[in-house]
This record gives C-alpha cells, structure tokens and sequence, in this order.
DNA sequence: ACTTTAAATATCCAACTAGCTATATAGCCA
DNA sequence: TGGCTATATAGCTAGTTGGATATTTAAAGT
C-alpha cells in the first residue's frame, strides 16, 4: 500500500496529471501516453513509474507494449485524508458555534 | 489563485498535512505548530511558507506571533480536480457496459 | 533602555527530481 | 535469422527540497 506521501508527490506533476486524466478515458500503452508531450519516451515511462509506485496505474503486459490503466484505489485514499481534515475542521466550527450561542445567552442573561 | 501543482506538492509532505491536521483544529502559533515535531523553528517557517504559497494556509498578525489558520479553499480545488476524474472514468466505464450490454445482445439475436 | 520572546531570513548541505541522450532488452514479423 | 518496434535502463545535468545552525527583525515586558 503506497503511502500518502508518494500519492500526493505523484499528483504534483501537471504531466502525471494530463496521464492519469488521459488514462480515466480508458487503457494506453506509454507511446500513446507519450503522443500529446514534447517529451522523450523515456520521460514518460519515468512518469509512469513514479505513478505506479504511487498506486495510480497499473501495467499489463501484451507483447512488447505495456498497457495501463488507472487505478482508482489511490484517489479513494487521498478523498478519505480530505474527508477526514474537513470532517475536523467543522466539527471545530460546529464546537466554536456552540460557544459563541453560550457566551451570547450569557449576554442576554446580563442584560 | 495558486496552481493544483503548488496544493499537491505541499500536501505531500508528512510535516506538512500534520500541521494541516493541527490547524484543523483551530488557530496556532509557529511555535505551537513547531512543537509536537523534533523539527527547528526555522523548518516549520518553511513548511509553513509552502502551505502559504499553495493557498492552504493563511497568516495574520498579533504582536510578535503569527497564528496560522486553515484555508479550506485550496481543499475544494483538490475535491474538484479529483471528482472530475472520476466523473470520467465512470462516463468510460458506463460507455463501456453500453457496449458490452450492445454485443450481448447481439449474441443473443445471432443465437 | 534592556532583555526576552516570536518569527523570519541567510547560508549551507545532502538528497531527490525531471529532463535529456544513448543504449539495452525483448517481442514481433518477414 | 535479421530487422523493426515498444519499452526500460543507465548515466548525466540543472534545479529543487528539507533539514540544520546562525543571525536578524521586531514587538513586549520590566
């Protein structure tokens, strides 16, 4: 299981993102991958290592071309950590709002 | 408006979303935020300086102190870019039963 | 005014990154 | 077998990153 780190670093790159964007419209071999760039083939298997060591695609091998295909699993996680830090930080409003609604009735009891 | 490369990037270092995680919970100092790591002053100023730079993260002024507090907008760009793709992968894949479901019946006439 | 405190900045370093070209591997086809 | 095609690997370079320590800035307290 690649950890968040390598997921996110992955994701950093506008190339690894044009991939894994070309890559939601189904299956590419690195050729095909590598057509819309004006990088070397070599850049674009770098890429593709570094986005399957993310566990952002995955590779099959048919003859001398390596199809791949993008592997939702990774973006499940990296919407979990979000959901998570949103998930706190309204419980903290939420938490904040309460005591705003106390101190005002303690103003209203003042008055 | 800072680039999904700068929010990506900064989401992928460890220190970092742990700060993230931290301000979730409210305001802090760069002090306070410093603590919990056996990091230098100076290297949560930087870490904080990239979340700055990458929208996540803003900055006012009391005194000699700086509290920090969250900035959920840069989150939402991420949710967005996020959902987008999967939004294409589920087109492709409901394209791709269309097509499935197409042969099937196909089949079914040719049998 | 002097001291303390909070944070930023400067400088250095080792490790990593993204790109390149050149070369190697390995499967397909004639 | 020999040659073509798809991809991977090696080795290089320039730029970036994350850390450290030392220093500077600036506000607060006394």
């Amino acid at each position: 299981m690649p950890s968040l780190d390598l997921t996110f670093s992955a994701l950093s790159d506008p190339t690894r993102r044009a991939i894994l964007a070309r890559l939601a419209l189904g299956e590419a071999t690195v050729l095909e991958l590598a057509a819309p760039f004006s990088l070397s083939q070599p850049a674009i298997s770098k890429h593709l290592k570094v986005l399957e060591g993310a566990g952002l695609v995955s590779r099959r091998i048919d003859g001398t071309r390596r199809p791949c295909r993008l592997e939702p699993g990774a973006l499940d996680r990296v919407d979990q950590w979000l959901a998570e830090l949103r998930r706190v930080l309204e419980t903290n409003y939420n938490r904040l709002d309460g005591l705003l609604a106390e101190l005002y009735a303690q103003e209203g009891d003042a008055q």
